[in-house]
DNA sequence: AGATAGCTGTTGGATTTACAACAAAAAGGA
DNA sequence: TCCTTTTTGTTGTAAATCCAACAGCTATCT
């Protein structure tokens, strides 16, 4: 298995945590429902294999599709450590495989037992959880902006600061970068496009420079 | 002291944990910075007093506030603990007071000297990175609407879900709920009105009431 | 009461976006 | 190579948003 959450733990400490949290294997269906939106939040999920959706249905009755989790990933925990008695959102199969259902009480409260690697468990869930933090600020801050413009200049700066360098790659195509912005393809297009006539980036393919009104480019 | 990192630690035991994470306690004055974006991250903050504003400058110079945090309130945990080497934001003091710096070591690692504490801390750290994970998530989720309409009802749904009931109450006013939604105020205005126009909300001042097409208003 | 300041709803024009439909280019398979 | 599918850029129109300015209302203070 391979996932962040039990990185360090290996064989019989493995399944002596596996154990502790109440680990139950269960195998998934495309379409069917891990959690319910609504049900008791007891527990969280590790994605063996295949992939899950994370959805959520509105008080008018939309849908929206939140995230996609593939193997390795964990689903729920957020809610469930937060102390939520329900879970706000859906959790279904999106591509058949398997997941691994855990409570979450040895992570809430002392464990009596004191597993060995419960230590470790701990600190694996803080970096996972402080992880998805930075990611969801980074899309929140991004979207905060209005325009189709801040908004593509927004996830610019914030590639090339991971990059460190004003020469970026995108890791999307067209339509998922337009939809990881939440604006439409077209729109974005003719956006980046001015944007490239006005000399503010420089685009090819997937390929973005940024600034350079000072000609550095050889650099 | 008045924060949930530190709920259940209380006297000796608290000062051990703050000797534990190398607390060390600062005077702030309005302006002055307390985290430099770009500079090595080793701590995290805990508000005593005042408050402190999270910023961020972008490749282009742009600056936007991300956050404001109160007394018992802390900051720029999620960096230090998911790994990151540099703060990719600014904390200033917005208003005079005073702030706990902490190291984040004992949360990354097992602690050597095992602090009778230590597992509530850590217990306690995760639940608040959990909950600002839900809230982060709701905001994310509010903000991938495309339409002010959408922005508002998704809004709405929130509210309603926590409340529990098809009545809520803002607990903004128009203009704090329009920079929450990040639209234009005037625009959201418009956008309200005609909302209720069609019947679709009740609204009154900063109360709200969903839908109720069926006439269910007596409940 | 009177003055001041803040909040809210309204309006009109300029700008921006969504949406749909299409053509060119690129990628992949037979 | 040919054909199919996907991706990308372009265009035009309708709709939504931003922006600025203004009027009515409320709360607060003197």
């Amino acid at each position: 298995m391979k996932c962040a959450l039990f990185e360090g733990i290996e064989g019989e400490a493995l399944e002596e945590m596996l154990r502790c949290l109440g680990a139950k294997r269960v195998a998934m269906e495309r379409g069917q429902t891990v959690f319910a939106q609504g049900g008791a939040a007891r527990q969280f999920g590790v994605v063996l294999s295949g992939a899950v959706q994370v959805r959520q249905t509105d008080y008018f009755g939309n849908q929206t599709i939140l995230a996609q989790m593939g193997e390795g990933e964990i689903f729920g925990e957020a809610f469930v450590l937060a102390g939520m008695e329900r879970y706000p959102v859906e959790v279904a199969c999106q591509a058949r495989g398997e997941a691994l259902l855990l409570g979450a009480e040895p992570l809430r409260a002392a464990c009596p037992r004191a597993c060995a690697s419960h230590a470790r468990l701990t600190q694996n869930m803080i970096a996972v959880l402080a992880g998805k933090n930075v990611r969801l600020m980074t899309k929140a801050r991004i979207l905060s902006r209005r325009t189709t413009r801040e908004k593509l200049l927004a996830y610019f700066s914030q590639l090339a600061r991971e990059t460190g360098s004003r020469r970026l790659r995108l890791p999307f195509s067209r339509q998922e970068l337009a939809d990881y912005l939440c604006v439409d393809r077209s729109a974005m297009t003719v956006e980046l496009m001015r944007l490239r006539d006005e000399g503010v980036v420089r685009v090819e393919g997937r390929e973005v420079a940024l600034g350079a009104p000072e000609g550095e480019e050889g650099g």
